[in-house]
DNA sequence: TGCTTATTTGGCTATATTGCAAAATAGATT
DNA sequence: AATCTATTTTGCAATATAGCCAAATAAGCA
């Protein structure tokens, strides 16, 4: 029943459409990489840019998509604005990601036995 | 603990890229459609061309990016080929990014109930 | 008020994704 | 072997996304 329950709430109430516009926030290594770090606790942009690498300008835009999608939100605390994730569940859906990730490498790594032996 | 063992997997042991790229999978009203109806089941690629409406050949394109990424998997069966989930944690995942969705709804109608009151 | 710092936005180019139509495959069927 | 049928691949045009630089805001401070 459960998991009726889920997949009714999935399949009905949004549109893939949105739906697919939070994964399209969250599928980029340098979204991926921030969002990552906002599971430990809050951030201003400076951090992430330092965490990330590019251009503040980028990271500004980054965090637009996030921003737009609901998955982050930002407040002033002084001279800065902190980052954080909106909803818990984030950390749980991406050890979901992880898990593909993983049986990916195993399945490519039982192929390559397979070729050569 | 739990969440230090499945944080540190996050982090540590595949790139930002490579969970990137999965996520970009999903990422698609017309992937996460075909995605969604995988979980009640398996389906011939016939069957998600009639779900989803596109040209057979977009529907295949779409396809390959879930293969590629390791979300499905497809084997023969007679003339046709059926598809399938490689990973039951998906529908927890996806639960997650329709509770993004529903939070977001609201903070826009709490918004907007701002706007005029 | 004018300066400084933190962040966002606009303009632009480079790159990637999408989707259709046509051609190519791969297996089953006659 | 010739032919269907189901699916995949290729070529190409349209659109979207990414990233850098420079310009614009915005808020705190001299």
């Amino acid at each position: 029943m459960k998991t009726n329950l889920k997949t009714n709430l999935i399949k009905k109430k949004y549109s893939a459409e949105a739906r697919a516009h939070v994964l399209k926030a969250f599928a980029h290594p340098a979204r991926l990489t921030m969002v990552e770090a906002l599971m430990e606790g809050s951030r201003c942009v400076c951090e992430l840019q330092e965490l990330v690498g590019s251009d503040m300008s980028t990271i500004s835009r980054h965090l637009s998509v996030l921003r737009n999608a609901g998955v982050v939100i930002g407040e002033k605390r002084g001279t800065q604005i902190h980052y954080r994730l909106t909803c818990s569940c984030i950390a749980d859906f991406l050890v979901c990601v992880n898990q593909l990730c993983f049986d990916r490498l195993e399945n490519e790594a039982a192929r390559m036995r397979g070729f050569r032996g």
